[in-house]
DNA sequence: CTGTGTGCAAACTCTTTGCATAAGT
DNA sequence: ACTTATGCAAAGAGTTTGCACACAG
């Protein structure tokens, strides 16, 4: 094996966000980031993991999960619920969701814009702006 | 008192819903529906229902949130977290989002616009959409 | 070696539920 | 009276935390 492994690649991902590639985070982020844009729960990446024979405890996980996020890895996507749901496309972009299964899914980007933006209150700016598409069985 | 008070406007809103006024739900009503739109958690709710020597429990005041949101009195906006924000305003508006102190402000109508709208996946539909506008301290 | 990460279990927060009591019509 | 709502306390779901042990540099 000479080509560069997408484990090589992840490890230095990591190693550039400054946090030690361990064989938990490697793993975790090797599930992450391996197939295009993903949308996990910590409960997901959980039974993930575990299936692949990654037997992460559920706090590392959450405290993975969590520290990709403040490396700019990951970002945390507000679906109402109890769940809190991490998406690995980074890049400004918005959702549909589907409550029926709770899916959720990157919109296309280009399709959809926001406009009119409103000026923020007083001593305030905007850091983001997040859109959920919800979506019903027709 | 002959003017028709707020209570009695109330009471009146609560029947049509199909809802039996009860103390409980007339007064918190009172509360949510008093004074323009307003957004409140359930325990901010419970704590300003006892604040005005109207002793609910905090099962009943989620009982009533759900119960008033099924019948089209609020609307549950989510952001992220693992609080609930109820919405006084179930016309289609968008948010202002203060992550500092938590704090939930309507957008005024007219000025954001959503564009583009993407094609939903097929058998599904768009049920709603949800502008949430984040703000820091500048 | 030295410091950071991990796992476990317990703690915590918010929310829901079951069941006896109280209130509405 | 008959039905539905309320309150309490206990259970539940998801997430966080403290601390001993393990691992990376």
């Amino acid at each position: 094996m000479q080509t560069p492994t997408h484990k090589d690649q992840v490890r230095h991902m990591l190693r550039e966000a400054g946090l030690r590639p361990t064989r938990q985070r490697l793993a975790l982020a090797d599930i992450l980031f391996a197939k295009g844009d993903r949308h996990v729960t910590a409960e997901a990446l959980h039974e993930e993991a575990v299936a692949n024979s990654v037997p992460v405890s559920l706090a590392t996980i959450y405290n993975t999960l969590h520290m990709f996020t403040a490396a700019g890895l990951l970002r945390e996507v507000a679906v109402e619920g109890s769940k809190t749901y991490f998406d690995t496309n980074t890049l400004n972009h918005y959702h549909f969701f589907c409550e029926r299964d709770g899916v959720l899914m990157d919109i296309p980007v280009g399709e959809l814009a926001v406009e009119g933006l409103p000026e923020p209150p007083e001593g305030k700016e905007i850091s983001r702006i997040d859109v959920l598409v919800r979506l019903v069985d027709k």
